[in-house]
DNA sequence: CTGAGTGCAAACAGTTTGCATTACT
DNA sequence: AGTAATGCAAACTGTTTGCACTCAG
């Protein structure tokens, strides 16, 4: 991910800007999301944290990721399996989803325009109005075929 | 949804052609299931079950799911706010997607054959053998706006 | 100094599992 | 008779909350 320091910047400083106060814990969080290039549960997160010598409390884990994704700086996604994942979300709002493999559990992620041109077209008809959307795949990946 | 007759039957036969016996508590919850045109959760379905003078059993209802499930009679989808919702699959392949509103938690349901076209093109592109799909829209409904 | 931020442990919600009982086949 | 299906209650897992303590502003 080249937008790293760019992503992680622009959680602190969009933070800052909301008037949330600078914290050891939640600082650790956005750096930790600004190293991933997919999503990772909020366990997992711990996990690399505490690895990495930077051990943070759960709870706090789950605290940053709501706020951030209050901010909408992180978007959480549900690959159905009883777990949320979380991944940093591009200010641009340039995206990927995910594909998920019944068999290992892998995520992988792909992009794909003309999908994205079929959901705007589509979300331009409703009456609704939409601001999201999720386009989870599922199957088998190439290693358990 | 006009073919509920057409559902349940088809579920009932197919659980008896795999070999299940017959039970009282799936059973019911086949039968509701029948009933909906959408999406519902585990405990809706209890719920329903007990005011119809059904009760079944929470654990029942579960595992009645994990094997509708497993035949492709039911399609699990997370609406992404730590609640599983279950819902009739036809056998024709034929489904819908879901919007949820971000306000009031409303889920309803859309179809877009655009949508179902990019996700096909974009299936014949990967590598994996993709089988399923789903596409969550989140946003405002007209309700909350 | 004051209140936001943090960590621990307890509380919670949804789901799953162990086990004794019921009832298809 | 034998075994799958069921229901209850206990166990589990991921997430949230209450509360005392710490630290940024």
């Amino acid at each position: 991910m080249a937008t790293t320091a760019t992503w992680t910047d622009h959680a602190l400083r969009t933070l800052e800007d909301a008037g949330y106060r600078s914290g050891a814990a939640r600082a650790h969080v956005v750096r930790a999301l600004g190293r991933q290039d997919c999503c990772l549960t909020a366990r997992e997160l711990a996990d690399q944290l505490r690895d990495g010598g930077d051990e943070v409390g759960i709870a706090s884990i789950y605290r940053a990721l709501e706020v951030l994704g209050e901010l909408r700086l992180v978007h959480r996604m549900d690959a159905g399996e009883g777990v949320v994942r979380y991944e940093p979300a591009m200010p641009s709002g340039e995206h990927h989803h995910h594909i998920v493999c019944d068999h290992c559990g892998q995520v992988a992620a792909y992009e794909d325009e003309r999908l994205e041109q079929a959901i705007d077209a589509l979300a331009d008809r409703l009456a609704w109005s939409v601001d999201r959307h999720d386009v989870v795949l599922r199957g088998t990946c190439p290693a358990c075929a």
